[in-house]
RNA sequence: UGACCCAUGGUGUAAUGGUAACACUACGGUUUUUGGUACCGUCAUUCUAGGUUCGAGUCCUAGUGGGUCAACCA
């Protein structure tokens, strides 16, 4: 193993890596790095798991070993199908393949079932007719023992009847439970005499009806990564007080010796976790659905426009370690705005428009200018857009009484227009309330983008769009969903208070280029100057959406702020 | 009133006993037919107090602060 990895050896990048080659160095693995990612599936992906995901096949790839999809279904009243499909397909979009590799803790049931019965006969585990409050009580606290149960000296033969009773449904859910015997003045919650199975008549989402009694996680979770001989379970930190439980199991059943290893969950500012509050925001309608590009779930990222690349950046950037973290949302947007500006075709839209007319260029007459698509990749190559009479502007980008630094246009200054002209003021018309409803400016004809000899000087360029030759589009603005960066973490306060009233504006019209009807959902585009953007599913022939993915930087809003 | 985990710039991560690095943010500046991008610059006596050592962010002790653990959930 030292061998054959030897190139990539020598250079963790964290404490896991660091603890594997560890592992590997001292001849504790003899067999390729074996990760898995295990998700349950009784609800959708979020970032969280993105994380989880890039760091379990990352470190598979990173040491030439594999990553098992496996399914924690072991509980069957929360669980359905419907999940692992939406999950299958999350991860797929992520970039990262199981290849046949697909399992499920359901399918161990069998083995597990004899896992159980071994320890039985070693009289490591016990039938408890306790009730859940009596068992509960005799736990103990953190600072106080527990207390043995009165069915804990039962025999092995006696264990064994009464288990197999409860495999054949001899008994109503909640009767009995299955304990494994370890230690009821354990400092360690969890090594009191811990449930190993609880009696559940009710239908799994793949075993059907066959089983009446299902595996608790703690007795699941880590002999599914033995049977499917996991080399390195990472977890998160909060299940830092199983590990000498895991460990128990894998000792007292000899069995393939897993190590789990703990780090700290990410935590991202203004995006939650919780399935049951994600499940809120939905429910209450504050969001549409689940896949709501406001949402912190990867349908809802997909859906906003992050591209799959962006996210596994990220997760790469923020880095794992122990402590307790708060990632800035800036990281997250700069990850993206990073991939989309080498990837993203630019187009021009007109979000807010304003009419500007062009005295000095002939009425009726129209033409076709070359422009880039992306400046950062050539090959992207160039498109035709249509330039006339008149135009539309973008409202902000005209002012009657501009400050000094106000670049755009104004009386008495010109402008270029991205990929055509230079346009100059001339005047502006107001309507009966005041407002500017069209400016009129006169073009240099000898200006024109690529071959400009005017010499005149123009310090701002604005996107624009062809009066008579626009596409009209929806835009949904969308911004922060939550107004604090830790909604949840309020003791007194419903994290529901901290929705973002304003975190989608709809602009049922905008006005798009031509160019715009060739978007395809899932690739962005850079609206010029206004940020990045993607076709929402939602579109059809007659309506094209567009969903904001994230804004452009903008110096200039920063400087007028103060 | 227990056990376990953690503590490095605004944020996140690195430095593996040899004089604090990288990224994001913020703030300056250069370039620019996107006020975008790119590029350059500025921003830390490593929670506190002792100790070990020629030398401590790193090891030890105590304190302080934060987190986790008492579901027939995962």
């Amino acid at each position: 193993m030292k061998e054959e990895l030897k190139d990539v050896l020598g250079s963790p990048r964290n404490f896991i890596e660091e603890e594997i080659e560890n592992d590997i160095n001292a001849g504790r693995v003899t067999k390729p790095i074996h990760t898995r990612f295990p998700p349950e599936p009784n609800g959708y992906l979020h970032i969280g798991h993105a994380k989880a995901i890039c760091l379990n096949f990352g470190i598979a790839q990173k040491y030439r070993g594999k990553t098992n999809l496996r399914f924690d279904d072991t509980n069957p009243t929360t669980e359905d199908t419907e999940y692992v499909d939406a999950i299958k397909k999350d991860i797929k979009w992520l970039g990262f393949d199981w290849e046949d590799r697909e399992y499920y803790a359901s399918d161990y049931f069998e083995e597990l079932y004899g896992y159980a019965v071994k320890l039985i006969k070693k009289g490591l585990a016990y039938v408890d007719d306790s009730t859940a409050d009596e068992i509960a009580d005799a736990k103990g606290t953190p600072t106080q023992p527990g207390t043995l149960s009165p069915y804990r000296n039962r025999t092995i033969e006696e264990n064994l009847q009464l288990f197999e009773g409860m495999r054949n449904g001899e008994y109503p859910d909640g009767a009995r439970v299955l304990r494994a015997k370890v230690d009821m003045s354990s400092p360690n919650m969890h090594m009191r005499d811990p449930v190993l199975y609880r009696i559940k008549k009710e239908a799994h989402h793949r075993t059907g009806d066959k089983w009446c009694i299902y595996p608790m996680y703690d007795f699941a979770h880590g002999e599914s990564d033995s049977i499917e001989e996991i080399t390195h379970s990472l977890c998160s930190l909060e299940f830092r007080h199983h590990r000498p439980l895991y460990n128990w199991f894998i000792q007292n059943l000899e069995i393939f010796p897993s190590r789990q290893i703990e780090f700290a969950r990410m935590n991202v500012a203004y995006m939650i976790t919780s399935k049951r509050k994600l499940m809120r925001l939905v429910q209450e309608g504050k969001v549409k659905s689940w896949d709501d590009p406001r949402m912190s779930t990867i349908s809802g990222m997909r859906r906003r426009g992050y591209p799959p690349a962006a996210l596994r950046t990220f997760c790469d950037k923020v880095g794992i370690a122990k402590r307790e973290n708060l990632i800035d949302m800036a990281l997250l947007e700069s990850c993206v705005k990073d991939e989309l500006n080498k990837t993203a075709a630019r187009l021009m839209v007109v979000l807010n428009p304003l009419k500007v007319t062009i005295t000095n260029y002939s009425e009726g007459h129209s033409e076709l200018l070359s422009i880039v698509n992306n400046p950062e990749d050539e090959s992207m190559g160039s498109r035709e857009v249509s330039f006339s009479h008149q135009i539309y502007i973008e409202r902000e980008d005209f002012m009657i009484d501009a400050p000094k630094k106000y670049f755009r246009l104004a009386p008495g200054k010109a402008v270029r227009l991205k990929g055509a002209y230079i346009i100059e003021y001339e005047d502006h018309v107001l309507d009966q309330n005041g407002e500017v409803i069209e400016v009129k400016c006169k073009y240099y004809p000898d200006s024109k983008s690529g071959s400009d000899t005017s010499g005149v000087k123009a310090k701002g360029t604005l996107h624009w769009v062809d009066q008579s030759n626009t596409t009209e589009i929806q835009v949904n603005l969308y911004d922060r969903i939550f107004t604090d960066p830790t909604p949840d973490s309020h003791e007194d306060k419903d994290f529901l208070e901290f929705y973002n009233q304003d975190s989608l504006t709809v602009i049922p019209t905008a006005y798009a280029e031509k160019a715009i009807c060739e978007a395809e959902v899932g690739r962005g585009i850079q609206f010029m100057r206004k940020g990045y953007f993607v076709k929402d599913p939602d579109s059809d022939d007659q309506k094209l959406i567009f969903n904001r993915t994230v804004t452009m930087r903008d110096t200039w809003k920063k400087l007028q702020a103060k």
